[in-house]
DNA sequence: CTAGCCTTGAGG
DNA sequence: CCTCAAGGCTAG
């Protein structure tokens, strides 16, 4: 499907974003379905290990997570692999001296980490999740793209991608017990698998630590910040400051997809391209792209106007107003406009510099490939390389200001969702002045 | 279903 | 005894 073709479905999109009323109800519904897909496949499951899956929305691969029956079967190959004696001869001291630094927080969400469980320092939530789902042998769906964020605010969002995270950070699920015992100690075999993955994931951070370097190396951060770089994908916006560009729903669209053309050109002539894995066709696809026109947007007026007050409300209230010429503004419009305004004035507070705002773009528009296989994705990478340079760079504002723009992340695809599913997609073009 | 608090029991 | 990490219970 072309850019043109997806911009054009813009006014079409399903409505994603409702009451929360309907919310719950959306909610309920989905669980049923996910209830009886359950039993489906539960049912059909027989010789194959391949399960073929129903396509509920005709062209959307969907992401399940693999059963527990699956996962105890690989946990039990893991153990056989790692009895032999050359790790068994390694000290004990090291699982428990490293999982000590990490202790005071969530390793899934990071809340407040209450004790080791299932071989990881996590919360009682991320405990208790971990245990429900392994007892009754849930299978979960995303409904995104396998990605979604896991913090202390959105992990009940996806239960998928919780899952995931909590195993990919190496919780155990051998570690739960079949017999339901309470008390008592862990079995040697199960301490066993917490040292291996514990000490997996140390080298994995170390692998991803040496890339770090290797991108510091290149001055990657310092060639973020240069003005010029990022100056290229403002090409397509500068324009509408001058009102040189009449706004149509078309001029709208064909602005998006010059500026769209532009970052993908960019982005790939990056040093490090080959090493993020970005799926382009579904970034196209899906509505990623939208979510980077409003980021674009915003920090583009950010750059040329620095303060708020470059537009007070019943200006744009009036030019909203203008837009839809003979149509009334409806209760929804005001919601959505307050809503926008809310979320403008964080963002001008935020001061984000141009790398921040390269790896936020690059955040927003990452897929990671389409399987159900658990696997330290790219996603995470990214969010590494941004925390890595938020500590470099701002030392004394965190961790709250790598938080603020992960959350600031949520809502730019909150937001963008609320103007693509009510057709209010214009709304950060009427912000600049005519 | 979630998550905070409670109970349990082996090992130090 | 105490500590830790399992499971259980239950208001929301």
């Amino acid at each position: 499907m072309s850019l043109s073709h997806s911009l054009s479905l813009l006014s079409g999109f399903p409505s994603l974003y409702e009451d929360d009323l309907f919310k719950k109800f959306k909610l309920k519904h989905h669980r049923t379905l996910q209830c009886k897909y359950e039993i489906d496949t539960r049912n059909d499951r027989s010789s194959f290990h391949e399960r073929s899956l129903p396509k509920a929305d005709g062209h959307r691969a969907e992401l399940l997570t693999p059963d527990i029956d699956e996962l105890q079967r690989q946990e039990s190959a893991l153990l056989k692999c790692i009895q032999s004696p050359k790790i068994n001869n390694d000290n004990n001291m090291s699982f428990a001296t490293n999982n000590q630094k990490l202790y005071n927080l969530c390793r899934v969400c990071n809340d407040r980490a209450t004790g080791i469980h299932y071989g990881l320092a996590t919360c009682e939530g991320c405990k208790g999740f971990f245990k429900r789902t392994v007892q009754n042998k849930r299978i979960y769906r995303c409904n995104g793209n396998g990605s979604c964020i896991i913090n202390r605010s959105q992990r009940n969002r996806c239960q998928h991608c919780r899952f995931r995270k909590c195993i990919m950070q190496g919780m155990v699920i051998a570690a739960v017990r079949y017999d339901r015992a309470p008390g008592g100690r862990t079995p040697a075999n199960v301490m066993q698998l917490y040292k291996y993955k514990n000490e997996t994931n140390e080298l994995i951070n170390k692998n991803v630590n040496e890339k770090f370097n290797a991108l510091f190396d290149s001055n990657m951060f310092h060639c973020f910040d240069q003005i010029s770089t990022i100056d290229i994908l403002f090409d397509h916006l500068r324009p509408l400051l001058n009102s040189e560009i009449v706004l149509t729903q078309e001029s709208i669209k064909s602005i998006s997809l010059l500026a769209i053309d532009k970052f993908i050109y960019w982005f790939r002539s990056l040093p490090f391209y080959s090493t993020i894995n970005i799926d382009f066709s579904q970034f196209m696809i899906n509505d990623r792209w939208s979510n980077y026109i409003v980021l674009i947007i915003f920090y583009f007026l950010k750059m040329n106007y620095s303060h708020i007050h470059f537009i007070s409300y019943s200006k744009c209230l009036q030019r909203l107003f203008n837009f839809t010429q003979n149509n009334f503004l409806s209760s929804l419009s005001y919601r959505i406009l307050d809503q926008f305004f809310y979320f403008l004035s964080t963002f001008f507070n935020i001061h984000l510099t141009n790398t921040e705002f390269t790896l936020l773009s690059i955040l927003l528009i990452h897929r990671s490939n389409q399987s159900n296989k658990i696997h330290f994705n790219s996603f995470e990478y990214i969010c590494q390389i941004l925390h890595t340079y938020e500590i470099n760079r701002f030392p004394s504002e965190q961790p709250a200001r790598f938080n603020r723009l992960l959350s600031f992340l949520e809502q730019i695809q909150s937001i963008t969702q609320t103007l693509i599913t009510h057709q209010h997609f214009h709304l950060p073009f009427l912000l600049f002045s005519n």
